[in-house]
Order: C-alpha cells, then structure tokens, then sequence
DNA sequence: CCCTGATTCGC
DNA sequence: GCGAATCAGG
C-alpha cells in the first residue's frame, strides 16, 4: 500500500470551494471521496465553521467517564465488600428487630417489604443499611445475586 | 428514527 | 495531523 496523503493541495482546495459553496459535509465528502468526519475533522483544523462555536467547551471524555462511571463503581465496589465473606445465602428469612412502616423510612433504615402490600402486617426491614445501598446486608446480598440477572432475562 | 456540524482523543 | 467515536442540536 502506497500512502499517499489524504489532504492533498488539490484536495484542499476542493474542500474549501465546496465548503464556500455551502455543500454540506457529507457532500464534500462524497465529491472528495473521503469520509464525512475526515471533512469535518480537516475543516476544524483549518478553523473553517459556519455557526459561532458553542458557548460551552465540551467536558473531557476522562471527566465524562468519571461522572458516567463512579456510580456503577462504587455501587460495584460496595456489593464486593458484601459478599467479601461470602457464605450460602440462608434458607431462613432474615429477621428484623427494626421493622417499620413506609413513613419511617429513611436512608438509614433497610427498604426490603416484607409481606403483601396492602395487608395488615405488611412493613419493612427497616435494619441499618449498607452503607450506601437501600438495604441491610442480608438483603443486599438476596437484592444482588451473582447470575440471578441473567436467568431471569432468560426467563422472559 | 433520520440528519447536521462540532469536539475529543487514540492513533 | 488524521479521523472514528461521540456529542448536541434540528
């Protein structure tokens, strides 16, 4: 494969005329024979736009990632910590001495329901939660089993 | 959904 | 420098 160079003289040239002309990118392209964001991305570098340049700088894909991501990763990181010592799920239920209604609900108290909604005796686990999950330890680990998600999905 | 131009960033 | 991926806006 030779390489040759994409941005020739005469290539540029060509951008520039039909960029005056007002063909849009994916024309230019065409015309040129190279891809719509090889025209955009050449055009920017020849400072050549038709709109004002938007107020706000976009953030950078790093601060995008964190803000995207830390969440997930965190929430990761905390279901981890859960099953560090990870014994068998007991059969039997988990218990609560801290079981209340749903106005005594808090971030400080387990949100697992226990029982039906709408009866008599249905409330909620109301125990301390992990930090930063809705639910006490023993309910975040039967919220988030390993694999659960998927034979689920392919239950449907 | 389609399209547009603009920006970032790995190459 | 290049342009794919990704973005915001229409």
């Amino acid at each position: 494969m030779l390489n040759v160079p994409t941005w020739t003289t005469d290539r540029v040239e060509l951008l520039k005329n039909h960029f005056e002309a007002g063909l849009t990118c994916r024309e230019i392209a065409a015309s040129i024979g190279v891809s719509r964001n090889a025209v955009i991305g050449k055009l920017a570098r020849l400072q050549l736009t038709r709109g004002p340049a938007r107020a706000e700088p976009r953030p950078t894909k790093a601060a995008r990632e964190r803000s995207r991501k830390s969440i997930p990763r965190l929430q990761y990181k905390i279901l981890q910590a859960v099953y560090e010592n990870a014994e068998p799920l007991p059969e039997v239920a988990i218990t609560s001495e801290r079981r209340c209604s749903l106005f005594e609900l808090s971030n400080q108290r387990c949100r697992w329901p226990i029982g039906t909604p709408g009866a008599e005796d249905f409330c909620f686990c109301g125990d301390t939660p992990v930090e930063g999950m809705p639910y006490c330890t023993g309910h975040t680990r039967l919220a988030y089993r390993p694999g659960s998600r998927q034979r689920v999905a392919r239950a449907y």
